[in-house]
Parts: C-alpha cells; sequence; structure tokens
DNA sequence: AACGTCACG
DNA sequence: ACGTACGTGACGTTG
C-alpha cells in the first residue's frame, strides 16, 4: 500500500500568516519583504515530512473566482480581504514547493478543495493508495473515505480524522457533511444553509433521514417551527449543498506517479532560505551542508572572536571592566562539570580553563565590573571553589529577562535575536542520547563568542530598559536579588533522609493494599497509572456513568471527574487515595531523596528568569510545591529540619493578593475591612449575601472566598461553577453581586483590560512590565486569556515584587547584623529559614518588619510567622 | 517528546 | 457556538 499526502496549501499559507501577523509586527527580511507566512509554511511542509515520511506528495492552491462564486455571488463574502503582505507570499510559496521537490497544483476557477477532492477520488479508485489530507478547514472532513483519512490542524497539534472518529463524533457518515452544511451553513464561507437551524438541530434531523433529499421527502413527518423553516428555506439548502459540495473532477492529470516525491533540491533551497533570510532553517539543513559544503556563503560577516586558551596566566592583567561567560556541561550549575570561563574585552578575548582558574582565585578580582550571563550560576561556582570576582551590577539574563525576550536558558537564542550567529548550546553539545563534550578549543571559541555577545550588546539592553523605565527594577530588585538567591542555594536546606525512608516504606505497604483491592473489584489486573486503561476500566468495563455531559473520544480520569464518584463507586475512592500514596511517594519520597547532595542537604535551584509574572520558580527539585493541603502529604514537611541549636520560621503573607487588588482597585470598603483585620472571605459573603457578619455561616464564606479567588483570576461564571460545583447561573449571579457590591473593583476591572489593550502590556507596582500578545489574537477565546493574563499579572506580579524587596533587606540586615540565621526557601508568598534558637526573637522582629513595610500600599500588609522543630511544626 | 495528572502559591 | 480562572515543576505512561 502506498500513501499520498495531499496538502492543502492555502490554508496552510493562511494558518501561517495569522499566526503571527496579529502582532502588527510582521516578519520581513532586510529588503522589507514579508516572510512570515513563507517561515510558518516551510516549518509545517517539514514537519509533515518528517511526521508521515511520504512517497507520494501534493501541495494545492486556490487559483482565481470559482464556480461557487458564480452560483452564489455571496460566497466567502464578509470576509476581510487578504492582506497584500499575504498575497505577495504566495508565489515564493510555490517556488519553496519546486525546491523542495513537492509537486504543486494550481487551477483557474477551482479551489485547493476541489484539486484534493479531485486526487481524493483518484485514490479511492485506486486499490494500491490511501491518502492524508492536511489542513485545518473542517470543510475536507467530506472526503474521507476508507482510503482516505484528514490529519486536521489545530491550535497545536492535529486530531486525525478517519471514517470512524468522524462517525463517533458527528453521528453521520463523512459524505453528510454536505447535507450538514446545507441545513446548519457555514458563517465563515458566508453559506446560508436553513435560517434557524443550528448544528444541533441538523444533526438530530440527519440521524434520522441522513440525507437532504430524503429529509425533504419526508418533509410533512416533520413538525412545527422546523418544518416552516425548512420549507422556506428549501432554495437555499440546495444552493448551499452545492457550493458546500467539493468538487472531485477537475480536470487535471491525476497519475500519481506524477507527485512522487523527489527530496529536496537542496541548491535551489538553500538559496530560495538565503533570499528569505531564514538562517535558523539554513542550519537545520545537515543534508543540504554536506552536498554543499563550500556553496555555503557564509550568511553575514561577523568578525571572528579572537580565541586564546590561557594555561599559564602569570602575563595575564586585566585593568578594565570585562564579560565573563562560563561554560558548564549540563543545566545544573550545583553538580555539572565546569570547563571554564571566556574573558572579553576591548583588550582581551581569552579562555581559561577552570582548573587553571582555581589554582589563581583571584586573577579576575580587578577593581572594574564583570559582565555576565546568569550571574547566580557565575556565583554559585565560583563561591563553591572560592574564586573571588570583580562586582557585577550588569547581568544579560536578567536584563533581557525584564525586557521580556525569550530566555530558554541559552543565550544563543538571545543573540540570534540580535543578529549574533552562535551555535544554540543543544546542537553544539546535543540532545539526549546524542550529548557528547566538543574539544576545548571548540568550547573557547563558543564561550568567547557569548562573552563578546554580553560585551559588545550591554549599552544596547540598558537603553532598552531605561525606555521601559525597567531599570529601577533591574538595579534595587532583581540584580541585588542574585545575591540572595544564591546563599539560599548554597546554603540548601537539611533534610532527614531515614524519616523519608521510612515513610516510603509505609506509602509501599499501603499502596500495595490499595492494588490488590482495586484489581479485586475491576476483576483483574491493570496499570491504574494510566489514565487511559483506567477509564477502560471505570467507564467501559464497570459501566460507571460518566459524570460529564459530552464525552469526546476519550474519557478524563482527573480528579475533577472522579471527584464526582466518591462515595458512589468504591473504586473510586480506592483510585484516589492510590493516586495521591503514589504523587507522594514518587514525587515526594523518592524524587527528593535522589536530590540529597553529600552535606545531606538538598540544594534547589531557583529560576529568576523564567515566569511571565515575576515569580521566582524552583527546579532540581522543586520546593515551592511540597505537600501541605492533605495530611498525608503534609507530613513531608517533617523531613525538612534545622541545623544544630536551630528551629524552623515560617513566615509568609496574609492574603496579599487580595490586598493588592484591593488596593490598586481603591475597593474602600474591602480596604477598610483590611484595616480593620476582619476576615475578609466572611466580610465578603455578608457584602453579597447582604446578611450580618453574624450570620454568615461557612458555606456562604466558601462562596465568598471562591468568588475572591476567581476575582484575582479573572472570574468567568464557568471556572467559579465547576470550583464551586454549582451551575453556571448561580455562579454568574454571585459574581453579579459581587461586583455591584464592590463597583470599584468592576470599574478597575475595566480600566486595567481597556489600557492593556491600548498598550499591549501591563506592569507591577515596580514597573515589571509584561507584554501581552494575546490580547490582539483574532481567536476570540486566546484574547479573552490575554484579558484574564491582563488582570492577575499586576496582583502576582506585585506580589512577587513585594516579597524580593524585603528578601533583599531581610538579608542585608542579617548580613549587617552579622546573625548566622539563614533564609532557605521562598514560595512566592512565603520565606523559610533557618534560626539560631539564640536568634529566635531577632529574626522574628526583622523579618516582621521588614516584610510588612518594605512597600507602603494604602492597604496594610500582614504577615504570619511560625516556628517549629521541621517545616511541618512551622505552619 | 507529549500528554495527563497533581503537587504548590 | 465556542470552551473556559492565574502562575509554576515532576512524574508515569504512551506513541
Amino acid at each position: 500500500m502506498k500513501k499520498v499526502i495531499l496538502v492543502d496549501g492555502n490554508n496552510l499559507l493562511f494558518r501561517s500568516y495569522y499566526a503571527t501577523a496579529y502582532t502588527g509586527n510582521i516578519m520581513k527580511n532586510s529588503k522589507g519583504f514579508p516572510t512570515n507566512a513563507v517561515y510558518g509554511f516551510i516549518n509545517m511542509i517539514n514537519k509533515i515530512i518528517t511526521e508521515e515520511k511520504p512517497e507520494y506528495i501534493m501541495i494545492a492552491f486556490d487559483k482565481g473566482k470559482t464556480f461557487r462564486h458564480d452560483k452564489y455571488e455571496s460566497y466567502k463574502g464578509g470576509r476581510s480581504e487578504t492582506p497584500d503582505e499575504l498575497k505577495q507570499q504566495f508565489p515564493v510559496a510555490k517556488k519553496i514547493c519546486e525546491a523542495m521537490g513537492i509537486h504543486y497544483f494550481e487551477i483557474d476557477n477551482y479551489e485547493a478543495d476541489d484539486i484534493i477532492g479531485t486526487f481524493a477520488k483518484e485514490v479511492n479508485n485506486n486499490p494500491d493508495f490511501i491518502a492524508t489530507i492536511i489542513s485545518s478547514d473542517k470543510d475536507l472532513l467530506q472526503l474521507i473515505t476508507d482510503e482516505v483519512d484528514v490529519k486536521l490542524l489545530k491550535q497545536t497539534g492535529f486530531i486525525r480524522m478517519d471514517r470512524q472518529v468522524f462517525k463517533e463524533t458527528y453521528g453521520v457518515e463523512p459524505i453528510g457533511m454536505i447535507d450538514l452544511k446545507a441545513l446548519m451553513g457555514d458563517a465563515s464561507d458566508n453559506i446560508p444553509g436553513v435560517k434557524g437551524i443550528g448544528e444541533k438541530t441538523a444533526i438530530s434531523l440527519l440521524s434520522k433521514y441522513q440525507t437532504l433529499d430524503n429529509l425533504y421527502q419526508h418533509i410533512d413527518e416533520i413538525s412545527g417551527k422546523t418544518k416552516e423553516k425548512l420549507l422556506l428555506d428549501k432554495e437555499n439548502a440546495y444552493m448551499s449543498y452545492d457550493i458546500a459540495t467539493i468538487y472531485c473532477d477537475v480536470p487535471i492529470n491525476t497519475d500519481l506517479e506524477n507527485i512522487h516525491y523527489q527530496g529536496i533540491h537542496a541548491l535551489e533551497y538553500m538559496q530560495l532560505l538565503e533570499e528569505l533570510e531564514f538562517y535558523s532553517l539554513i542550519k537545520k539543513l545537515d543534508i543540504a551542508k554536506d552536498l554543499l559544503q563550500s556553496d555555503v556563503k557564509q550568511e553575514k560577516v561577523q568578525e571572528e572572536v579572537k580565541v586564546e586558551i590561557l594555561e599559564d596566566l602569570s602575563n595575564f592583567t586585566l585593568d578594565k571592566d570585562y564579560a565573563l561567560y562560563l561554560e558548564i556541561f549540563g543545566t545544573n550549575y550545583h553538580k555539572d562539570k565546569v570547563y571554564g570561563v571566556g574573558i572579553y574585552n576591548e583588550d582581551v578575548s581569552v579562555f581559561i580553563p577552570f582548573d587553571v582558574l582555581i589554582k589563581n582565585p583571584t586573577i579576575l578580582n580587578n577593581n572594574k565590573e564583570m559582565l555576565t550571563y546568569d550571574l547566580k550560576k557565575v556565583s554559585y561556582i565560583f563561591r563553591k571553589e572560592n574564586i573571588s570576582v570583580s562586582e557585577c551590577n550588569y547581568d544579560l539574563m536578567i536584563a533581557a529577562y525584564l525586557l521580556n525576550y525569550n530566555i530558554k536558558d541559552d543565550i544563543s537564542y538571545l543573540a540570534h535575536n540580535k543578529g549574533y550567529q552562535i551555535p544554540f548550546y543543544d546542537d553544539f553539545f546535543g540532545k539526549g542520547a546524542k550529548t557528547h563534550e566538543p574539544s576545548i578549543e571548540e568550547i573557547a571559541k563558543i564561550c568567547l563568542e557569548k562573552a563578546c555577545f554580553i560585551y559588545e550588546t550591554k549599552d544596547e539592553f540598558l537603553k532598552e530598559l531605561k525606555e521601559d523605565q525597567s531599570l529601577m527594577l533591574f538595579h534595587n530588585i532583581e540584580m541585588p536579588l542574585v545575591e540572595v538567591l544564591t546563599d539560599m542555594e548554597f546554603t540548601g536546606i537539611r533534610v532527614d533522609r531515614t524519616y523519608l525512608e521510612k515513610t516510603g516504606k509505609e506509602l509501599e505497604v499501603k499502596i500495595q493494599k490499595l492494588e490488590t483491592e482495586i484489581y479485586e473489584i475491576a476483576g483483574g489486573e491493570f496499570n491504574i497509572s494510566s489514565p487511559k486503561q483506567l477509564g477502560t476500566i471505570l467507564f467501559e468495563k464497570l459501566e460507571i456513568p460518566y459524570p460529564k455531559k459530552i464525552k469526546d473520544n476519550n474519557y478524563s480520569t482527573s480528579k475533577e471527574i472522579l471527584d464526582k464518584l466518591v462515595g458512589t463507586y468504591p473504586i473510586v475512592d480506592k483510585v484516589l487515595e492510590y493516586r495521591m500514596l503514589t504523587k507522594i511517594l514518587s514525587n515526594y519520597v523518592i524524587g527528593l531523596i535522589s536530590e540529597i547532595m553529600e552535606d545531606g542537604k538538598i540544594h534547589t535551584i531557583f529560576t529568576q528568569t523564567l515566569t511571565r509574572t515575576g515569580r521566582l520558580s524552583s527546579i532540581s527539585p522543586n520546593l515551592q510545591n511540597i505537600p501541605i493541603r492533605t495530611e498525608e502529604g503534609k507530613l513531608i514537611r517533617k523531613a525538612f529540619i534545622p541545623e544544630t541549636d536551630s528551629c524552623i520560621l515560617s513566615s509568609d503573607y496574609s492574603q496579599i493578593e487580595l490586598r493588592l487588588f484591593a488596593s490598586f482597585a481603591n475597593a474602600d470598603n474591602l480596604i477598610d475591612a483590611f484595616i480593620h483585620g476582619a476576615d475578609i472571605h466572611a466580610k465578603t459573603a455578608s457584602d453579597i449575601f447582604g446578611v450580618p457578619m453574624d450570620q454568615v455561616d461557612k458555606n456562604m464564606r466558601r462562596t465568598a472566598k471562591a468568588v475572591n479567588f476567581g476575582i484575582l483570576y479573572g472570574i468567568s461564571s464557568f471556572g467559579l461553577s465547576e470550583d464551586l460545583g454549582i451551575d453556571i447561573i448561580s455562579a454568574k449571579s454571585f459574581i453579579d453581586s459581587y461586583l455591584d457590591t464592590y463597583p470599584r473593583i468592576k470599574e478597575y476591572m475595566q480600566e486595567v483590560i481597556a489600557d492593556a489593550k491600548e498598550k499591549g502590556y501591563v506592569k507591577t507596582i515596580m514597573n515589571r512590565k509584561r507584554v501581552i500578545e494575546e490580547l490582539n489574537n483574532k481567536n476570540y477565546m486566546i484574547r479573552q486569556q490575554g484579558e484574564r493574563i491582563a488582570l492577575n499579572t499586576p496582583v502576582q506580579g506585585s506580589s512577587a515584587d513585594i516579597l524580593k524587596k524585603a528578601m533583599i533587606e531581610i538579608f542585608q540586615e542579617f548580613k549587617e547584623r552579622n546573625l548566622k540565621s539563614k533564609m532557605l526557601i521562598q514560595v512566592h508568598d512565603e520565606l523559610v529559614f533557618n534560626v539560631l534558637n539564640s536568634e529566635l526573637d531577632t529574626v522574628k522582629e526583622i523579618v516582621q518588619r521588614i516584610m510588612e513595610n518594605t512597600y507602603q500600599l494604602n492597604v496594610p500588609l500582614k504577615v504570619d510567622i511560625e516556628t517549629g522543630s521541621d517545616w511541618y511544626e512551622a505552619k
């Protein structure tokens, strides 16, 4: 059996264009020719070739007005004119097809659909072939047969629609799609259908009468309004039927041998890529590279960086500011092998191997400044080896992060963004099974290119920061925070391995027992951890009714779903308990034990340049998601223990995000409640239900709490209803009464969204800027998401700003007062310390004072402090 | 490598 | 008619 790939070229180009065009700033080459659609197009074709490995492939394009326009002049009316910047890219895309060795077709007066249909028909008639159609256009689904399926492209990924999947989804045969459209119409193509009949009615009619013809033959069996509508629009229905039908007899040569995939014509293809200036694609072209070798022109005359590997530092001098890049093997600088440093300025361009540097630990310590990329990595490694360096007030990674560049942990991404062609880390060191260590000469060269990049772009980045008014944030928060985080990572937290091992054994016993019980109820063994197998067992074998109205192709077994069945089906309770316990075992017992280092401590890495809101994240291991919500999980916290003569102290902000929201919105009644130290959720309940505080019951408070949280996330009635397990109508009424009670909040939310839409970004109290591309997306859902992001980010981000500032001040005061107590972990609104017993009162006072007063708002910030003999007790 | 699930704020 | 609350990381399964 031979497989043919039929690609809807028009569709691919349109998708690629609009995928990036919404920014209003579309990608062009240096001559100003737009290239965004072609870029996406090439990537998609490449993806198709790797995924489908086609022997036969063709790409179809629209050409001219079609016969559909003759039949129905409004066909595709209401669509906005194709932008010029997209139109210009069509001829290029066709050239690309040729260069890629793929036959393309365009026939005057026919759409790409029709050409694909014609080939599909040929495949149906030819027993040696099967076909896959590739497009995001659902119109093509009508072509599905036993020999032809459709790979339906989605925002991310795709769905493969074959005859069976189609029937399960739509309840009719694929060809019935036409009848369906004839009835329900299609807004995107401006096909009218029958007025007043939508998808639901159309499907139910067709499941009874199969075809449009048959439906009208039995029109008298139908009653009421539906019949009236059908009769009234009969003509439109048939006309719609015609134009919705893909024409499968386009006059072309459908000999399939003509569309045999030839493979890339490397030279031609390469030349096109160069014209388009798609250097990243050229880089990926291994095959072409081998074929061409000498033919490849250097894409850009980039000055070669001098490389000198210094084994002997006796003649080395450094008397100016310098950029330093430190190259390691891997991503965990706590453990990974260090190669050395590249040192670059106007005078110097040298690579110092790490062993050489260790022997000369003060060689980089002049009284000038050091510039870095990932200062925390550098400081951590140098501290470990007692290497001293100059002061650093400029870290490129942080600068780029604040400017909303994509960081990706690899400086080369940023470099490419700025026109510096430095090999990507993953290409250079390989990825997965392909990892390898290049020679020290190669490493030295690349390391110096990176240092050079840091050095040369410093002024440019600082200028950008200044334009964004982010210099304060950069100099006074993020840069000083590096030292604090380095110290926290370096200090690490003590962990009781024996306790974890004991807990693990207990868990294993419980899990074993549950497993047996579950197999017993299920009547056989299966993998409980496999959502797929579990779904089959629960909802098919055991025939437990699926609690959600619509079932898609597979059953979700998420907690959300299973929770609705708790108490009714014992197996469900056991599965949930099994899940909880295995999670604790694998993630928090086995996982944590494997992260304990020789000193008996866990040293996490705080990622400072990852989140879009300004929060930190924690990896290897993640210490920001240690269980607390269930008692079984919370016991894990007993494993986190203090040093000798010390205790664990935890300080956390109470309701900081809600306080910030009330403050930003100037919601005086909420602010008052905070000032008077009221129970804020109870107060909200009292306000929205209109009852006095002493009559607020548990349920009312719970509802109010959920609404308060919802507000912070950019509430939706659906989300709230899911969270509270109530219907959407009641959820909506809660929200409405909330917004009526706090009109300032309502106004504030509208202002934030309007402002964000106008500017394209939002800011926090410390001028941290988040660009929100989603706000201009043409997809409604994504725009909505953008609005929620606009509402949430100032709150989440400002909270992060405040805690960061507090951390810096606490760190400084500890240092000034020579305290031996240590900050260990940050969990977004909480700090965890190891406190010497002798310093307990002092530390408590410092932490509380600084956290509550570091930033003045028109609401008070409140901090709760707990102490104990482990992290469990300190909560 | 992507997905589903679930741990945290 | 859509498909649904913000921000993270780690694990096991599956293709």
